[in-house]
DNA sequence: TTGCGTGCAAAGGTTTTGCATGGCA
DNA sequence: TGCCATGCAAAACCTTTGCACGCAA
């Protein structure tokens, strides 16, 4: 009988997760929650929204990421729509910007990884770093050969 | 005239060059450099140590990198010998370890991501989070099809 | 001599822990 | 009633900043 424990509905986890349903495709802070509910007259500890983040993360309700140049993690729903068309992450390191972006050829990585390498990985959690299209103008007109 | 300042050469940088060259291909910590330098009784003080790394990241000496589950930035000193092939990172979800490989089929995902996104990515900054071989060795007898 | 480099101490910010109280079942 | 959930306060940590002194050129 391993973590048979029980948990009890409350109202800090729907108000908690309701906010990610609210705001999907967001990445969200800690702090986005703790003041957005503070505004809202629905008050949580901070502690609380740290302890229901971490279930949530191992439930695999929501997802994190720590991204470099930044101080806090960032959180982010799942929805049922990624469930088909998973979504990659791309850091710019110009305008600091985290965006998603879709790629076939990823998917192809995937199978060579578990293939070639014997690598399971979980590929929406993969950020990538480097220079965004809007930053990289240039690279509209130039064609890698 | 622009970031014209001038830099000395001190003892403190060069020492903490030198653990860079004797540590390649190790992931440090500031703990690890500024614990070890203490006990070599060349005990660098850590304001030093972080100031130096900031530096050495801006001139792309060693790489910086920010991985889940870890409370600090672990650094890695970029070799001679990366410049010829590139290595990329795993971190495991088992066993929490982070490991290097190489793989032909990223070079191609590079080529992809600028011809078809206009998105250029340093492909070794890239932290892929999944199973590594060890902690997977049913996917050896396992292939993807 | 000039002004960058150093390192102590303290601050800043995020996340975790201890503990008494609250509330679900 | 039993025990998990909550949230305040404080601790724990990593990292940055202020400042006086040291030291390279």
């Amino acid at each position: 009988m391993i973590n048979q424990n029980k948990t009890y509905k409350t109202k800090q986890k729907e108000i908690i997760l309701n906010y990610f349903k609210k705001f999907q495709n967001k990445h969200i802070t800690v702090q986005d929650i703790y003041n957005y509910l503070k505004k809202e007259d629905n008050s949580v500890g901070i502690t609380t929204i740290y302890r229901h983040l971490d279930k949530l993360v191992a439930d695999k309700v929501i997802k994190k990421y720590i991204l470099e140049g930044e101080k806090c993690a960032y959180f982010e729903y799942i929805g049922e729509s990624e469930k088909e068309s998973i979504k990659f992450h791309l850091k710019c390191n110009k305008c600091n910007k985290l965006s998603h972006f879709k790629c076939s050829e990823l998917n192809n990585l995937y199978i060579h990884f578990i293939n070639e390498h014997h690598i399971n990985i979980d590929l929406s959690k993969t950020i990538y770093y480097g220079i965004c299209d809007k930053c990289n103008k240039e690279n509209k007109e130039l064609k890698y050969v």
